[in-house]
DNA sequence: GGACTATGTTGACGCTGTTCACATAGCGAG
DNA sequence: CTCGCTATGTGAACAGCGTCAACATAGTCC
């Protein structure tokens, strides 16, 4: 039998973790594809196992996708940390925080897309979804400390203004310019 | 009452100016239902047609939802010019665009993301487009006359924050308050 | 070794967008 | 007025989709 060399979590009984390498399998598609032209059974064909099998692993596409939408979000969150601390945190952090965040979305349309589109979280995703708003609103405090004002509108305002550059970056309503990103979200107040 | 603007070409053989139809059916239906469950053969029966009969005013299902998110464009860039006038123009004009971008968003969720979720728009939506697009910018060289900076760097910052408030809070990452808006899109410095 | 559970397969159902061959409505030309 | 042409609408059919039910097998535990 083939074995897929998936991650280490380990020997399953048939196929060996059709649940990672579903996964893994739509991200690597998703890289190509929009969200949308994702097809269940096009996962399962490419995990080279029957469409049905899947429903072992995930009571719906819905939970799939919800699954991948979990994922994206886990490495959307560590992009920006990673930006944030090779900026040596503070000010510079907070901007190349979100610079990170459009940079990830123009590097991972679908992805991207996906973490927005879906209506709700699993626990797992909302965990990350915490940690990366607690992080934001830890830097729009500093920030309000600084210039004063509402760190709650600092904190909007600063994520609003990123995920807005990111979709119209997205939806070619904006020029996917590098340059742009710094000076929309580096703020220069 | 508002009927839609598209093709004046007037009362048709059989049914009655089905294009026309199709796409009040289409609007009225995105007042319920995701994009995504809007079907070809749904907007056919509630019509009261044959789905092959869509076939002969549009080349495929893009094509028509293309068409319902160039309506959409037409009405957000309504209700955008609409408030600029309510407000007096100028600089308190400028947040009033803003707002009402946001709050067609949160009162039109389905049409608002099919506006963008789309690739390309067509001829006419182009037009509205541009419209829009040059009424921000011309916005915000006024701002920009006013306490310095890039005209295209504000427009580009004050588009993507009303973009990016208005898609979190749709997407219920934020929550859709009224009075967070006026705070977030009315920018203070 | 036998029962039990976890996992995967096959076949089917209803839905979708789309195509094809066919029918009909209205209009202009003779 | 009739002939024919084009615009428009219909029905059957196809492949693909998500999903369910019935069945088969791999692995584990007593």
């Amino acid at each position: 039998m083939i074995t897929v060399s998936t991650s280490e979590s380990g020997k399953a009984y048939h196929h060996g973790d059709l649940r990672t390498a579903a996964l893994e399998a739509g991200l690597r598609l998703l890289e190509t594809r929009a969200a949308d032209d994702l097809g269940l059974r096009e996962i399962a064909r490419t995990v080279g196992v029957s469409a049905t099998a899947l429903y072992r692993h995930f009571p719906d596409k819905k939970a799939l996708m919800t699954a991948l939408a979990g994922e994206g979000l886990r490495r959307l969150s560590e992009a920006q940390h990673e930006a944030a601390d090779r900026a040596g945190g503070g000010k510079a952090g907070f901007a190349a925080t979100g610079a990170a965040y459009v940079r990830f979305a123009l590097a991972n349309p679908a992805l991207f897309r996906l973490i927005f589109a879906n209506p709700d979280m699993d626990s797992s995703a909302l965990t990350h979804e915490d940690s990366a708003m607690a992080f934001l609103r830890e830097n729009a405090r500093a920030a309000a400390a600084e210039h004063g004002g509402d760190p709650d509108v600092i904190a909007i305002h600063a994520w609003s203004c990123a995920h807005g550059l990111a979709m119209l970056m997205l939806d070619r309503q904006i020029p996917a310019d590098d340059a742009i990103i710094d000076r929309v979200v580096g703020g220069r107040w």
